[in-house]
DNA sequence: ATCTACGATCTGTTTTAATAGATCAAACCT
DNA sequence: AGGTTTGATCTATTAAAACAGATCGTAGAT
């Protein structure tokens, strides 16, 4: 029903899709039920601002009031960012697969350790590398990654072990990074997320 | 609390003042109490996505979700739009005072009779009106439609006297534009927001 | 000085989003 | 085939928004 709200539903669900997040997966990562994801996103519920605002969050998203007169332009814009978007740098299926379950393991560990900057690292540079065309012999830092996040999960004083992973991750990206801009002199693909301000913190 | 919700509430507020709206004339047009709308400005309540889309449709505004990758060239041309506007056409303040009480006075009407097209027109011609410097001449229009409202509130049959009226606002305002479009170049009714301080409201 | 409109802030009551949790069929991968 | 993941759909409970209405002090306008 919410009338006036159709056009947000689907906003979230695209952008859902387009990092390539299941409904359980963005729920871990927003502390949102998943039931509640799906009717939101099938716009059978009338949902806070609160809530809207995390979940947008979440997904790289913001709530912005715009003047009517403006809304043409601004969707303009938008439109024009998204299609700068190459869809689908592909990695191999299977590091890419082992991405995503690597992603989920985390935000569901995120969710028992909030408070640690070292998952939400991990978090920021998984999705970063889903962006990028993952040789497959960079696999292997993966699976380690992965092994290391489900060692913490159960034995969470395996800080160290779960540190060192994410130096790993970090070089990982830094390598693919500094190939793709050496390699393709041509920018025809330019990965959607900022490389450029690389350089962690 | 609604953390960050933060910026939203500013911006209804300026939205409504800038229009020259009090609390309760917006709550008459949006169908919300009073009480509520102040308490969503101070952003003391979380409220719902639909409540806020209809404040912000009375108000032409729009809810959009952008990237966050776009948001600085969306709030780049969102600023430009706004200060595109030219300056503060005043009527005279007695004009404009009368403006605004009928432009109460039938959205209290109109939510007694909300299904009537000639309310919803009155409604948006006298917020048009509002941002034209209007002679004092003309001040007797107004002041007829005004008269007409009263009665039509009363009697609800009085339906043509409330067409007459609606004809003759609509002759002021084409009278009114077609002055402004002679003088200045501007190609369509191009509203003043920012009715330049003094005693608005 | 009176009258009005303004925004903020109370009091209740009703409505409903949000939560936790389970289940389901369909699609997917091994 | 068997196991897993996906999205949708139930139940029941709790917390909070939304509503209706009244009140208050403060300005402005007549």
């Amino acid at each position: 029903m919410t009338y006036a709200t159709e056009h947000i539903a689907p906003t979230l669900r695209s952008a859902r899709e387009t990092q390539g997040l299941s409904q359980r997966a963005l729920s871990a990562m927003a502390g949102v039920p998943q039931s509640h994801i799906s009717k939101i996103e099938n716009g059978t519920v009338d949902l806070r601002v609160s809530s809207l605002v995390e979940l947008a969050r979440v997904l790289d998203l913001e709530l912005v009031l715009v003047p009517r007169k403006a809304i043409s332009a601004v969707h303009a814009v938008v439109r024009s960012r998204a299609e700068s978007v190459p869809t689908a740098v592909e990695s191999s299926r299977h590091t890419l697969n082992e991405l995503k379950r690597l992603q989920q393991s985390v935000a569901r560990t995120a969710q028992i350790h909030p408070a640690l900057p070292e998952l939400a690292e991990i978090l920021r540079l998984v999705r970063e590398l889903k962006h990028f065309p993952i040789p497959r012999h960079y696999l292997d830092a993966v699976l380690n990654v992965a092994a290391a996040v489900k060692v913490f999960h159960e034995k969470p004083f395996s800080l160290n072990a779960l540190r060192d992973s994410l130096a790993q991750l970090r070089n990982l990206r830094n390598a693919l990074a500094h190939a793709l801009l050496t390699s393709h002199d041509t920018e025809t693909v330019r990965p959607a997320y900022d490389l450029d301000e690389g350089d962690d913190d």
